[in-house]
RNA sequence: GGAGAGCUGGCUGAGUGGUCGAAAGCGGCGGUCUUGAAAACCGUUGACCCGCGAGGGUCCGGGGGUUCGAAUCCCUCGCUCUCCGCCA
């Protein structure tokens, strides 16, 4: 959400900045419904005002013993009025909040221009395309001649977009996880976190997922009204939802591996092979929480972060920062880990790292005691994949093929398979 | 699942439907004393909204209701705790 105050202050910068990621921001509209509100506001206050000090009067006269009758009378209709006059106004403070929990964020003046991916703009390289001397396979072929990979039966237990694992490929898997946290934990600073994996609507809000995007959620049925995560982002940011951190807490920094579930409405024909797009698939997410003038060097260390841990996995890899356009409703800056994947010949999307500045803290109300002048600020929330695991898992599997169809392991996930070096058919 | 008790400021905890945004204590901050610290003493100390300001308004778990007036009464939802039952 962004500050209605600098909506009402400034209306033209923001909808001229809204405008680069392509949002057109009714300003006529906004404008009525401010105007409303603020003459709506204020008459009701005098109201209230006047009921407060005629209500005083009248206990103040009790305890003199005075007959209250005359003034009784004196207020008789003022209660109808006020309360028409609350009800309008909160019925318009809800159409305004609506309003303004439908806005994005403003980009970033960092954020490359541009209304989709053809505009995002690479930052930096490294590696180089892993060669082969055969002819490769995609990570289905590869998972499936190992039998150890299986989306006909994921099909059947549950539906598209599912996968069952087995061997060495599922016991890769939860490595990758395992290295990963260990790597930040140990040598990051993050502290391992773990969450719920339903959320309530509320922490939707904060983060930003609810109201606009309800359909890329898993609702569940029954008496309470949960969600599936779509990601540890949810939960894990909005630990410090309704809190004012203490100093001596700042910053915090989380790392929390969950399964994270998503619909993929509107995604269909989409990367319909593989586990490239999951309803179901495994995350270790890395979140800041940070003060305001520190969150663009955190967002640098965070992505840093991400980007260690292909390193380590000799994945090659790109960085590149999304034009404004292309970045996520609640991000004013974004960058994108991209993974070279052999099969497809072209480098994938493995993590993604955003600065939500003071976007998510204002919904959710997330704040720290600033110690110079005692009064609670808002606070800067980041969060990025540190990494995909699933995606993760391709990769591995995809760029240490060999000709024969096995896999090697990479050399700083053998330790947590047992010391095993490679993975052959079952 | 059954029965009961709660939810008040950073924390603990008072609060007869009427100058209660709320006693008191702790903690925090400032000061006196001290070479310094501790102790003691004095002072100070919630958040949010509207307004240039003076000032006004809202907030006692969330929402709704009764009333001229609600922390206090009623309804509802959420959460916590205790006992019983069941259980990985």
């Amino acid at each position: 959400m962004l500050d209605s105050q600098l909506l009402r202050k400034d209306l033209d910068a923001v909808t001229s900045q809204l405008a680069r990621r392509g949002f057109q921001l009714d300003k006529p509209g906004f404008q009525a419904l401010e105007d409303q509100r603020r003459q709506l506001q204020t008459r009701t206050q005098e109201l209230q005002n006047q009921r407060n000090k005629q209500s005083k009067a009248i206990g103040q006269a009790k305890a003199r013993g005075e007959d209250i009758q005359p003034l009784r009378d004196e207020v008789a209709d003022l209660g109808d009025q006020l309360k028409q006059a609350e009800a309008k106004l909160r019925e318009l403070q809800a159409v305004l909040n609506d309003t303004l929990m439908g806005i994005p964020n403003i980009p970033h003046e960092s954020v490359p221009d541009g209304l989709d991916e053809s505009a995002n703009v690479e930052i930096r390289r490294w590696g180089d395309p892993t060669q082969f001397d055969f002819a490769v396979k995609d990570h289905v072929d590869l998972g499936t001649q190992l039998g150890q990979m299986d989306f006909e039966t994921a099909a059947k237990l549950t539906g598209s977009r599912f996968a069952v694992m087995s061997n060495g490929i599922a016991r890769l898997h939860r490595a990758l996880t395992q290295f990963m946290l260990d790597l930040h934990t140990t040598e990051h600073g993050y502290v391992e976190t773990y969450v719920p994996y339903l959320v309530n609507a509320d922490s939707l809000r904060g983060t930003g997922q609810l109201p606009k995007f309800e359909e890329d959620l898993f609702k569940l049925q029954g008496e309470h009204e949960y969600y599936l995560i779509p990601t540890a982002e949810v939960p894990v940011t909005n630990i410090v939802r309704d809190v004012i951190i203490d100093d001596d807490y700042m910053p915090r920094k989380y790392v929390c591996h969950t399964p994270c579930f998503r619909s993929e409405a509107g995604s269909y024909g989409k990367d319909t092979r593989g586990m490239i797009r999951q309803h179901q698939f495994e995350k270790v997410e890395l979140v800041r929480v940070v003060r305001a003038e520190d969150s663009y060097q955190a967002l640098e260390e965070l992505t840093a972060n991400a980007e260690e841990v292909l390193k380590r996995l000799k994945l090659p890899y790109r960085l590149v920062a999304l034009c404004a356009g292309d970045m996520g409703f609640s991000a004013a800056k974004t960058y994108d880990l991209e993974v070279w994947l052999p099969a497809q010949d072209t480098y994938r999307e493995i993590s993604s790292c955003s600065n939500f500045e003071s976007f998510q803290a204002r919904r959710m109300k997330a704040r720290w005691r600033n110690p110079d002048t005692g009064k609670p600020e808002l606070v800067h929330t980041l969060n990025g994949s540190g990494l995909a695991v699933g995606r993760t898992l391709v990769a591995v599997m995809e760029n240490y093929q060999r000709a024969d169809g096995s896999i090697e392991i990479p050399e700083v996930i053998r330790p947590y398979m047992g010391g095993m070096t490679e993975i052959k058919p079952s």
